[in-house]
DNA sequence: TGTACATCAGTGAACGCGCGTTCACTGATGTAC
DNA sequence: TGTACATCAGTGAACGCGCGTTCACTGATGTAC
């Protein structure tokens, strides 16, 4: 015996949820099927069942994968504005510039994970969409927290600061779906420059923002 | 003979049009059947094929008919922005202010229209996806073009202002979903509220921005 | 360590159903004379 | 205006197929003694 029972189980689980990944890649998940999923993976339709109750429940268990993913991508992100708080005059265009790396990075790693989100938020079964609607408000709260702590929004509003972080949010998820939308890699370059410019644009606005209370 | 052989046929087509628009509301494209449409619309399913050769050209036709939509939404915005140019002090709020309010109009009146696109532009099949995709590119070439005529943006390059007018348009796109999204009458003043301020926000980074060739 | 029993991931047959598409058709509308 | 023929939107039967789900099962793994 070189593999337990529950190892055993896990293993198939795992293809499951990649089956699935890479079967909706170029659709969606209301329109895959369990024989489908069942094929790819090796087993009998029937098998399915030891596993998940549906496939919407299966799209659940992808929410969850996929917003580690995702969680994964602000840590990130966090991490690489924590370093080089010195203060240079273009500290706030190498914020941006490294941020934007750490998004690209994390969207051609965990390529499958950032279309699922992008593609279910909107297509999904009803309970999917949802479940990914509340995992983003989540991930914008967590945002706002982050922005708080940057030097310039001491005196922002708690409303602006969700506010601002919403506007990111919904500028990364924009970017993640024209990169996955992008073919040639010169397209890419394309849409990653664009971010850039755009995240700049937003900064200078957020330095020249008069102090929440007022707006 | 109140109607003509070519009326009716027009009927027809528009019901199925109208049914595949209400029956794709929960799900998406790629999950509507040749028989449901069928079937809402009162005919036989062999019927359908006098009208449109499968699901994805009524698709197709489809995207046409959101994007007048769409386009009718940009005209009005242009229409809102020529008054007033006797440049008052918040002449920039105003500004925000009434596109926010045609674009809140629009969603409302023509709020499947406005979801297919969002929808279908990551969901639909892929010849639906790249129509949505192209007609959203002139969009913002469009949208670059009324740019161009507003007071402060003489300087900038042709590059600034697509980046601009594509965070523009992204952020409609994303407002559009979530007006879509939220039930509650609470939600959506919040969301036209959020969407309010962000492009203050970009329109203050837009105001301090660089002429575009330092850039 | 060996045996007897329990667990349970995966099997395979079967079901009724909705699907897209084919085909020959009907009968009202339209046209040519 | 009346008649004979053409057009064509919509009909209805039939097809083979993949679907989700049921059920009784198998046999390797796990456990209790």
């Amino acid at each position: 015996m070189t593999e337990t029972r529950l190892e055993r189980k896990e293993r198939t689980r795992r293809a499951i949820l990649d089956a699935a990944l890479g079967l909706t890649r170029e659709s969606s998940l209301v329109a895959l099927s369990l024989r489908q999923v069942a094929k790819e993976v090796g087993i009998v339709p029937t098998a399915f069942y030891r596993h998940f109750d549906s496939i919407e429940a299966l799209g659940l268990a992808l929410v969850d994968e996929s917003f580690a993913s995702l969680r994964a991508l602000l840590r990130d992100v966090r991490r690489a504005s924590e370093v080089d708080r010195s203060a240079a005059e273009d500290l706030v265009d190498q914020l941006v510039d490294r941020s934007v790396d750490v998004l690209v990075d994390h969207v051609r790693r965990q390529r499958d994970h950032f279309a699922f989100i992008a593609r279910e938020r909107v297509a999904g079964p009803t309970a999917v969409r949802d479940a990914i609607r509340h995992e983003l408000e989540l991930c914008e709260r967590e945002l706002a927290t982050d922005l708080a702590r940057l030097p310039g929004t001491a005196a922002w509003s708690v409303d602006d600061l969700r506010v601002l972080a919403a506007l990111f949010v919904s500028t990364m998820v924009t970017t993640a779906e024209s990169m996955l939308a992008a073919g040639r890699a010169e397209a890419e370059r394309q849409i990653i420059a664009t971010v850039r410019t755009q995240l700049r644009m937003v900064v200078v606005g957020v330095a020249h923002w008069p102090s929440g209370a007022a707006v």
